[in-house]
DNA sequence: TATTGTTATACTCTATAACTATA
DNA sequence: TATAGTTATAGAGTATAACAATA
Protein backbone atom coordinates (compact mmCIF):
# COMPACT_ATOMS: atom_id res chain seq x y z
CA UNK A 1 0.00 0.00 0.00
CA UNK A 2 0.95 3.54 -0.79
CA UNK A 3 2.04 6.23 1.81
CA UNK A 4 -0.53 8.67 1.01
CA UNK A 5 0.08 10.72 4.14
CA UNK A 6 3.26 12.86 3.57
CA UNK A 7 5.91 11.87 6.25
CA UNK A 8 6.40 15.40 8.32
CA UNK A 9 9.91 15.65 8.54
CA UNK A 10 10.26 18.32 11.56
CA UNK A 11 13.02 20.38 11.93
CA UNK A 12 15.14 18.27 9.44
CA UNK A 13 14.45 20.32 5.99
CA UNK A 14 15.39 23.54 7.99
CA UNK A 15 18.87 21.77 9.20
CA UNK A 16 21.82 22.63 7.61
CA UNK A 17 23.60 19.83 8.08
CA UNK A 18 20.68 17.38 6.80
CA UNK A 19 20.04 18.98 3.88
CA UNK A 20 24.21 19.25 2.96
CA UNK A 21 23.88 15.42 3.43
CA UNK A 22 20.87 15.11 1.11
CA UNK A 23 22.40 17.11 -1.31
CA UNK A 24 25.65 15.82 -1.27
CA UNK A 25 24.68 12.39 -1.74
CA UNK A 26 22.35 13.21 -4.78
CA UNK A 27 25.06 15.27 -6.23
CA UNK A 28 27.82 12.22 -6.00
CA UNK A 29 24.99 10.14 -7.61
CA UNK A 30 24.93 12.35 -10.61
CA UNK A 31 28.63 12.35 -10.66
CA UNK A 32 29.15 8.85 -10.43
CA UNK A 33 26.88 8.49 -13.43
CA UNK A 34 28.91 11.44 -15.81
CA UNK A 35 31.94 9.55 -14.66
CA UNK A 36 30.70 6.02 -15.24
CA UNK A 37 32.27 5.01 -18.45
CA UNK A 38 35.59 6.49 -17.41
CA UNK A 39 35.10 4.11 -14.21
CA UNK A 40 36.43 6.70 -11.83
CA UNK A 41 34.62 8.06 -8.67
CA UNK A 42 35.02 11.04 -6.80
CA UNK A 43 38.18 10.65 -4.66
CA UNK A 44 40.08 9.16 -7.83
CA UNK A 45 38.86 12.45 -9.54
CA UNK A 46 40.55 14.43 -6.90
CA UNK A 47 43.74 12.61 -6.55
CA UNK A 48 44.29 13.04 -10.77
CA UNK A 49 43.47 16.52 -9.94
CA UNK A 50 46.18 17.06 -7.31
CA UNK A 51 48.61 15.39 -9.10
CA UNK A 52 48.15 17.07 -12.41
CA UNK A 53 47.92 20.27 -10.77
CA UNK A 54 51.26 19.12 -8.27
CA UNK A 55 53.73 16.83 -10.68
CA UNK A 56 56.10 15.00 -8.28
CA UNK A 57 54.49 15.60 -5.26
CA UNK A 58 54.02 12.62 -2.51
CA UNK A 59 51.06 10.38 -1.34
CA UNK A 60 51.15 11.96 2.49
CA UNK A 61 50.58 15.71 0.54
CA UNK A 62 48.14 14.80 -1.90
CA UNK A 63 46.56 12.99 0.92
CA UNK A 64 46.62 15.75 3.10
CA UNK A 65 45.08 18.43 0.37
CA UNK A 66 42.16 15.96 -0.11
CA UNK A 67 41.22 14.89 3.97
CA UNK A 68 42.40 11.38 2.82
CA UNK A 69 44.51 9.60 5.39
CA UNK A 70 48.00 8.40 3.89
CA UNK A 71 46.75 4.63 4.84
CA UNK A 72 43.77 5.13 3.00
CA UNK A 73 45.51 6.88 -0.13
CA UNK A 74 47.52 3.32 -0.63
CA UNK A 75 44.90 1.28 -2.32
CA UNK A 76 43.57 4.18 -4.46
CA UNK A 77 47.06 4.94 -5.73
CA UNK A 78 47.49 1.49 -6.65
CA UNK A 79 44.75 1.39 -8.56
CA UNK A 80 45.30 4.04 -10.46
CA UNK A 81 48.60 3.01 -11.23
CA UNK A 82 47.52 -0.63 -12.18
CA UNK A 83 45.09 1.81 -14.54
CA UNK A 84 48.05 3.19 -15.93
CA UNK A 85 47.02 6.70 -15.03
CA UNK A 86 49.40 7.42 -12.50
CA UNK A 87 53.05 6.43 -12.16
CA UNK A 88 55.13 5.80 -9.03
CA UNK A 89 58.88 7.28 -9.28
CA UNK A 90 61.50 7.64 -6.60
CA UNK A 91 61.73 11.35 -5.00
CA UNK A 92 64.88 12.93 -6.22
CA UNK A 93 65.49 14.53 -2.38
CA UNK A 94 63.85 11.55 -0.15
CA UNK A 95 64.45 8.13 -0.17
CA UNK A 96 61.53 7.41 1.74
CA UNK A 97 59.05 9.44 -0.84
CA UNK A 98 57.46 8.44 -4.24
CA UNK A 99 56.65 11.66 -6.52
CA UNK A 100 53.71 10.96 -7.91
CA UNK A 101 52.83 11.73 -11.97
CA UNK A 102 50.27 11.00 -14.49
CA UNK A 103 50.91 9.08 -17.36
CA UNK A 104 49.84 10.44 -20.64
CA UNK A 105 46.70 8.08 -20.43
CA UNK A 106 46.16 9.80 -16.89
CA UNK A 107 46.19 13.11 -18.46
CA UNK A 108 43.88 12.23 -21.61
CA UNK A 109 41.40 10.39 -19.25
CA UNK A 110 41.89 13.37 -17.40
CA UNK A 111 41.27 16.10 -20.18
CA UNK A 112 37.84 13.94 -21.18
CA UNK A 113 36.17 14.49 -17.98
CA UNK A 114 37.04 17.73 -18.26
CA UNK A 115 34.31 18.33 -20.30
CA UNK A 116 31.79 16.42 -18.78
CA UNK A 117 32.33 17.89 -15.68
CA UNK A 118 32.19 20.98 -17.34
CA UNK A 119 28.54 20.08 -18.45
CA UNK A 120 27.69 18.98 -15.25
CA UNK A 121 28.55 21.88 -13.21
CA UNK A 122 26.43 23.60 -15.78
CA UNK A 123 23.60 21.88 -14.70
CA UNK A 124 24.09 22.30 -11.14
CA UNK A 125 24.20 25.82 -11.61
CA UNK A 126 21.37 26.21 -13.39
CA UNK A 127 19.37 24.12 -10.94
CA UNK A 128 20.63 26.36 -8.33
CA UNK A 129 19.70 29.46 -10.20
CA UNK A 130 23.63 30.91 -12.29
CA UNK A 131 23.83 33.89 -10.54
CA UNK A 132 23.71 32.21 -6.94
CA UNK A 133 26.99 29.50 -7.50
CA UNK A 134 29.49 32.01 -6.44
CA UNK A 135 27.11 32.58 -2.85
CA UNK A 136 27.11 29.11 -2.42
CA UNK A 137 30.26 28.33 -3.26
CA UNK A 138 31.69 30.98 -0.79
CA UNK A 139 29.22 29.48 2.09
CA UNK A 140 30.49 26.32 1.52
CA UNK A 141 34.16 26.87 1.66
CA UNK A 142 32.93 28.38 5.47
CA UNK A 143 31.55 25.79 6.46
CA UNK A 144 34.27 23.26 5.63
CA UNK A 145 36.36 25.59 7.87
CA UNK A 146 34.89 24.66 10.56
CA UNK A 147 36.89 21.54 10.51
CA UNK A 148 40.70 23.66 10.44
CA UNK A 149 38.95 25.91 13.56
CA UNK A 150 38.54 23.14 15.96
CA UNK A 151 41.11 20.79 15.97
CA UNK A 152 44.25 23.16 15.93
CA UNK A 153 47.14 22.68 13.59
CA UNK A 154 49.75 23.03 15.56
CA UNK A 155 50.06 19.60 15.81
CA UNK A 156 49.35 17.01 13.84
CA UNK A 157 47.19 13.60 14.58
CA UNK A 158 49.53 11.38 14.91
CA UNK A 159 51.81 13.51 17.09
CA UNK A 160 48.76 14.03 19.46
CA UNK A 161 48.65 10.24 19.39
CA UNK A 162 51.85 9.70 20.35
CA UNK A 163 51.98 12.34 22.98
CA UNK A 164 48.70 11.04 24.56
CA UNK A 165 51.04 7.39 25.07
CA UNK A 166 53.26 8.81 26.90
CA UNK B 1 59.86 18.29 6.32
CA UNK B 2 57.05 20.82 6.10
CA UNK B 3 54.70 21.49 3.06
CA UNK B 4 56.03 24.72 2.46
CA UNK B 5 54.42 25.45 -0.77
CA UNK B 6 50.89 25.73 -0.62
CA UNK B 7 49.18 22.26 -2.94
CA UNK B 8 47.23 23.58 -5.83
CA UNK B 9 44.00 22.33 -5.81
CA UNK B 10 43.29 23.07 -9.37
CA UNK B 11 39.28 23.37 -10.16
CA UNK B 12 38.00 21.76 -6.84
CA UNK B 13 37.59 24.23 -4.90
CA UNK B 14 35.25 25.74 -7.40
CA UNK B 15 33.17 22.50 -7.61
CA UNK B 16 29.73 22.44 -6.30
CA UNK B 17 30.02 18.76 -5.37
CA UNK B 18 33.60 18.66 -4.08
CA UNK B 19 32.50 21.53 -1.96
CA UNK B 20 29.41 20.01 -0.99
CA UNK B 21 31.13 16.73 0.69
CA UNK B 22 33.99 18.51 1.90
CA UNK B 23 31.13 20.99 3.80
CA UNK B 24 29.16 18.03 5.05
CA UNK B 25 32.01 16.26 6.71
CA UNK B 26 32.92 19.56 8.37
CA UNK B 27 29.44 19.71 9.70
CA UNK B 28 28.80 16.34 10.64
CA UNK B 29 32.34 16.33 12.70
CA UNK B 30 30.68 19.01 14.17
CA UNK B 31 27.35 17.26 14.76
CA UNK B 32 29.16 14.40 16.46
CA UNK B 33 30.54 16.73 18.82
CA UNK B 34 27.58 18.48 20.02
CA UNK B 35 25.73 14.74 20.25
CA UNK B 36 28.44 12.84 21.72
CA UNK B 37 27.19 12.78 25.34
CA UNK B 38 23.99 11.52 24.31
CA UNK B 39 25.88 8.80 21.96
CA UNK B 40 23.62 9.87 19.02
CA UNK B 41 24.54 9.96 15.25
CA UNK B 42 23.17 12.06 12.71
CA UNK B 43 20.92 9.00 11.64
CA UNK B 44 20.29 7.96 14.96
CA UNK B 45 18.77 11.63 15.29
CA UNK B 46 16.85 11.71 11.94
CA UNK B 47 15.36 8.42 12.94
CA UNK B 48 13.99 9.74 16.34
CA UNK B 49 12.51 12.73 14.74
CA UNK B 50 10.60 10.99 12.10
CA UNK B 51 9.47 9.27 14.57
CA UNK B 52 8.29 11.57 17.40
CA UNK B 53 6.33 13.49 14.52
CA UNK B 54 4.70 10.61 12.69
CA UNK B 55 3.43 7.91 15.92
CA UNK B 56 3.32 4.88 14.56
CA UNK B 57 4.91 4.92 11.35
CA UNK B 58 6.40 1.88 9.86
CA UNK B 59 10.21 0.86 9.29
CA UNK B 60 9.94 0.64 5.33
CA UNK B 61 8.10 4.45 5.79
CA UNK B 62 10.63 5.71 7.90
CA UNK B 63 13.56 4.65 5.93
CA UNK B 64 11.83 6.16 2.41
CA UNK B 65 11.68 9.71 4.29
CA UNK B 66 15.22 9.33 5.35
CA UNK B 67 16.44 7.94 2.22
CA UNK B 68 17.97 4.72 4.74
CA UNK B 69 16.99 1.39 3.15
CA UNK B 70 14.75 -0.89 5.08
CA UNK B 71 17.22 -3.30 5.51
CA UNK B 72 19.91 -1.07 7.08
CA UNK B 73 16.74 0.08 9.14
CA UNK B 74 16.86 -2.71 11.12
CA UNK B 75 20.44 -2.78 13.15
CA UNK B 76 19.60 0.98 13.62
CA UNK B 77 16.47 0.61 15.40
CA UNK B 78 17.56 -2.32 16.89
CA UNK B 79 20.20 0.12 19.18
CA UNK B 80 17.41 2.79 19.87
CA UNK B 81 15.13 -0.25 20.98
CA UNK B 82 17.74 -1.34 23.26
CA UNK B 83 18.29 1.51 24.92
CA UNK B 84 14.87 2.57 25.57
CA UNK B 85 14.23 5.23 23.56
CA UNK B 86 11.90 3.78 20.54
CA UNK B 87 9.12 0.83 20.78
CA UNK B 88 8.19 -1.57 17.96
CA UNK B 89 4.60 -2.37 18.56
CA UNK B 90 2.50 -4.10 16.60
CA UNK B 91 0.52 -2.57 13.76
CA UNK B 92 -3.09 -2.02 14.20
CA UNK B 93 -4.22 -2.67 10.51
CA UNK B 94 -1.06 -5.05 9.22
CA UNK B 95 0.38 -8.21 11.47
CA UNK B 96 3.40 -7.73 9.16
CA UNK B 97 4.60 -4.36 10.15
CA UNK B 98 5.81 -2.44 13.55
CA UNK B 99 4.31 0.83 14.55
CA UNK B 100 7.25 2.86 15.96
CA UNK B 101 6.87 4.82 18.53
CA UNK B 102 9.19 6.77 21.23
CA UNK B 103 9.36 6.03 24.65
CA UNK B 104 9.31 8.35 27.48
CA UNK B 105 12.97 8.16 27.87
CA UNK B 106 13.18 9.13 23.98
CA UNK B 107 11.01 12.04 23.97
CA UNK B 108 12.98 13.55 26.68
CA UNK B 109 16.87 12.73 25.00
CA UNK B 110 15.47 14.02 22.00
CA UNK B 111 14.41 17.36 24.11
CA UNK B 112 17.56 17.46 25.10
CA UNK B 113 19.58 17.36 21.55
CA UNK B 114 17.07 20.09 20.63
CA UNK B 115 18.85 23.03 22.83
CA UNK B 116 22.43 21.51 21.24
CA UNK B 117 21.13 21.52 17.92
CA UNK B 118 19.42 24.92 18.16
CA UNK B 119 22.72 26.29 19.61
CA UNK B 120 24.84 24.21 16.48
CA UNK B 121 22.43 25.50 14.11
CA UNK B 122 22.82 29.20 15.28
CA UNK B 123 26.53 28.80 15.09
CA UNK B 124 26.95 27.53 11.57
CA UNK B 125 23.93 30.71 10.30
CA UNK B 126 26.50 33.09 11.95
CA UNK B 127 29.17 31.39 10.10
CA UNK B 128 28.36 31.71 6.54
CA UNK B 129 26.18 35.19 7.32
CA UNK B 130 22.66 34.95 9.27
CA UNK B 131 20.72 36.41 6.56
CA UNK B 132 21.68 33.95 3.80
CA UNK B 133 20.64 30.73 5.53
CA UNK B 134 17.32 30.63 3.95
CA UNK B 135 18.95 30.90 0.39
CA UNK B 136 22.10 28.33 1.61
CA UNK B 137 18.64 25.77 2.24
CA UNK B 138 16.70 26.54 -0.82
CA UNK B 139 19.94 25.75 -2.73
CA UNK B 140 20.56 22.52 -0.87
CA UNK B 141 16.97 21.35 -1.50
CA UNK B 142 17.38 21.83 -5.01
CA UNK B 143 20.16 20.21 -5.51
CA UNK B 144 18.90 17.16 -3.30
CA UNK B 145 15.90 17.01 -5.90
CA UNK B 146 18.21 15.70 -8.39
CA UNK B 147 17.74 12.26 -7.21
CA UNK B 148 14.15 12.26 -7.53
CA UNK B 149 14.24 13.47 -10.99
CA UNK B 150 17.05 10.76 -12.75
CA UNK B 151 15.11 7.46 -11.26
CA UNK B 152 11.33 8.53 -11.65
CA UNK B 153 9.57 7.41 -8.61
CA UNK B 154 6.85 5.57 -11.04
CA UNK B 155 8.81 2.05 -10.20
CA UNK B 156 10.50 1.43 -6.62
CA UNK B 157 14.09 -0.04 -6.82
CA UNK B 158 13.29 -3.76 -6.04
CA UNK B 159 10.28 -3.32 -8.47
CA UNK B 160 12.61 -2.17 -11.13
CA UNK B 161 15.27 -5.44 -9.94
CA UNK B 162 12.77 -8.02 -10.03
CA UNK B 163 11.51 -6.71 -13.83
CA UNK B 164 15.19 -6.73 -14.83
CA UNK B 165 15.21 -10.88 -13.48
CA UNK B 166 12.30 -11.36 -16.39
C1' DT C 1 63.20 11.28 17.10
C1' DA C 2 60.23 12.10 13.22
C1' DT C 3 58.34 11.05 8.70
C1' DT C 4 57.01 8.06 4.29
C1' DG C 5 54.82 4.43 2.64
C1' DT C 6 52.78 0.26 3.93
C1' DT C 7 50.06 -3.51 6.17
C1' DA C 8 46.56 -5.12 9.07
C1' DT C 9 42.42 -4.34 11.19
C1' DA C 10 37.97 -2.58 12.63
C1' DC C 11 33.93 0.09 12.25
C1' DT C 12 30.43 2.57 9.75
C1' DC C 13 27.57 3.21 5.77
C1' DT C 14 25.60 1.46 1.83
C1' DA C 15 23.72 -2.00 -1.59
C1' DT C 16 21.66 -6.54 -3.03
C1' DA C 17 19.58 -10.96 -2.70
C1' DA C 18 16.79 -14.06 -0.45
C1' DC C 19 13.82 -15.63 3.17
C1' DT C 20 9.13 -15.52 6.35
C1' DA C 21 4.90 -14.02 7.31
C1' DT C 22 1.56 -11.68 5.98
C1' DA C 23 -1.38 -8.82 2.50
C1' DT D 1 1.82 -11.32 -6.62
C1' DA D 2 3.36 -7.81 -3.71
C1' DT D 3 4.86 -5.92 0.73
C1' DA D 4 7.10 -5.60 5.82
C1' DG D 5 10.69 -6.98 8.35
C1' DT D 6 14.72 -9.64 8.61
C1' DT D 7 19.20 -11.94 7.62
C1' DA D 8 23.44 -12.46 5.30
C1' DT D 9 26.83 -10.55 2.71
C1' DA D 10 29.78 -7.57 0.04
C1' DG D 11 31.65 -3.17 -1.07
C1' DA D 12 32.98 1.35 -0.13
C1' DG D 13 34.90 4.87 3.11
C1' DT D 14 37.19 5.92 7.22
C1' DA D 15 40.12 5.40 11.52
C1' DT D 16 44.08 3.56 14.34
C1' DA D 17 48.26 1.06 15.39
C1' DA D 18 52.47 -0.71 14.12
C1' DC D 19 56.41 -1.72 11.13
C1' DA D 20 60.76 -0.94 7.86
C1' DA D 21 63.32 2.35 5.58
C1' DT D 22 64.93 6.77 5.66
C1' DA D 23 65.34 11.59 7.33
Amino acid sequence: MDQMHPVDMGPLPDLIGYMLRRAQVAVFQDVNRCFAEAAIRPADYGVLIVVSKNPGLNQTSVGDALGIKRSNLVPLVDRLERRGLLERRPAADDRRAYALTLTEEGHNVLGRLDAKRAEQEARLKQRIGADRADSLLDMLHRLAAIADDECLPSKTGEQIARARQR
